[in-house]
DNA sequence: GTTAGGGATCTACAGCGTATATATCTACAC
DNA sequence: GTGTAGATATATACGCTGTAGATCCCTAAC
């Protein structure tokens, strides 16, 4: 039965949203079923590859960006994409870094990203290249901002000062209140896209720009 | 004593760095420093600590940019910096992920950073932002490389455009060729950081440019 | 009717983090 | 010297983990 399979991971899924991956043991989830863990190896061969069948779960969520929209609105369609994903499965996205992108979900997100870069004017040569840049932004984001690093901890910017002399720390004492400024991830984001959508216009160079 | 603090962290990052985080059990720990697991607790209250502690163990390790050089030196240096940290100690660095940067070694690099975009020129309401993107996709790319997510698995790009009809894949097949030729690393991280730093003038932009 | 074979179960094992209670050693006060 | 407080290490134990091994059941094919 391939619907067990499916039944498996959405229970996964639901546990590691609740409690993190730390809540995904084999018994958990075999008892989320109604099973014994035992009755998970059936369908898959180990606890590595229940977690890979999550991250195909996952990404299988991702929405294919309109293809009649121009490339900027894909690439950042995608985007934001991502980041919303990181958002509903915290926990799971960060697995992403450690897993390479071969499932065909994945795959056809690596397309659509060469897709628009190739709309975009980018040479042949700086495609691949430029993806992984890209990707490689989206998801580390993504993963920053769901997983603590962007975070303060404990202490906001202006403690953080003070636990080191002024001396030490010249550059946030000349910035000063711009650190303890509001701030909002998610128009950070969208500044960070801009960016790079300019750093891709000038890959693709003078050449021809939105029709070839 | 302070210095059998010392000796955990040490012996915790030698078995990180030869069996992966995995191999870092408070009770390997402790054997490799000749006690029993629980005489770890006096000096890390628990796991989640030692975790911390090893993080800040690495980054101690950065070493800090030549103040006399530029900025794009700097930036260039910390950021080879953190590459290679990620190549010594690729079990490590994936941590910092999801731990904020408030150790005092994080906090200058920080400010280290903060710097060198302040002497590039960037207005000051722009530099934490630019901050975050820079550490995000210098960080994301390190973990990448050692963490699996750059590598092809088993297949090559040719063998994994062969699981998915050629329809499906329009930008795979017109890329063709590219995707198989051979790639360094290196040379792609280098590229990268000359097109952010091309971004970080542009945000300087027209003002002053080198002396200010 | 018999015979695979896949799915599920039960049991068991080694290892994990750590709570608790106990022992040992050092340093200082009297 | 003697007593004591505090830090360090130990021994034991509990509940949890992933999974190997043996067993059972139920379905489908010959």
């Amino acid at each position: 039965m391939a619907d067990r399979r499916q039944e498996i991971l959405d229970a996964a899924l639901a546990l590691a949203d609740e409690g993190g991956l730390d809540a995904v043991s084999m018994r958990a989830v075999a008892q989320r079923v109604g099973v014994t863990a035992m009755a998970l190896y059936p369908h898959f061969s180990g606890k590595e590859a229940l977690l890979d069948g999550l991250v195909g779960q996952v990404l299988a969520d991702l929405p294919r960006p309109d293809p009649d929209g121009s490339w900027q609105e894909r690439l950042s369609a995608m985007a934001h994409a991502v980041r919303e994903l990181a958002h509903r499965h915290p926990s799971v996205v960060p697995l992403l870094f450690s897993r390479p992108a071969v499932t065909p979900d994945a795959v056809r997100v690596v397309d659509a990203i060469y897709q628009a870069l190739l709309d975009a004017g980018v040479p042949s040569d700086q495609v691949a290249r430029l993806e992984r840049m890209l990707s490689t932004f989206v998801l580390g984001y993504a993963v920053s901002e769901v997983g603590g690093r962007f975070s303060r901890g404990t202490l906001g910017p202006r403690e953080r000062r003070g636990q080191l002399p002024g001396t030490e720390l010249p550059a946030h004492h000349q910035l000063g209140s711009w650190l303890d400024a509001p701030w909002s991830w998610e128009a950070e984001f969208d500044a960070d896209l801009a960016d790079l959508t300019q750093l891709i216009r000038l890959a693709a160079g003078p050449g021809q720009p939105p029709g070839a």
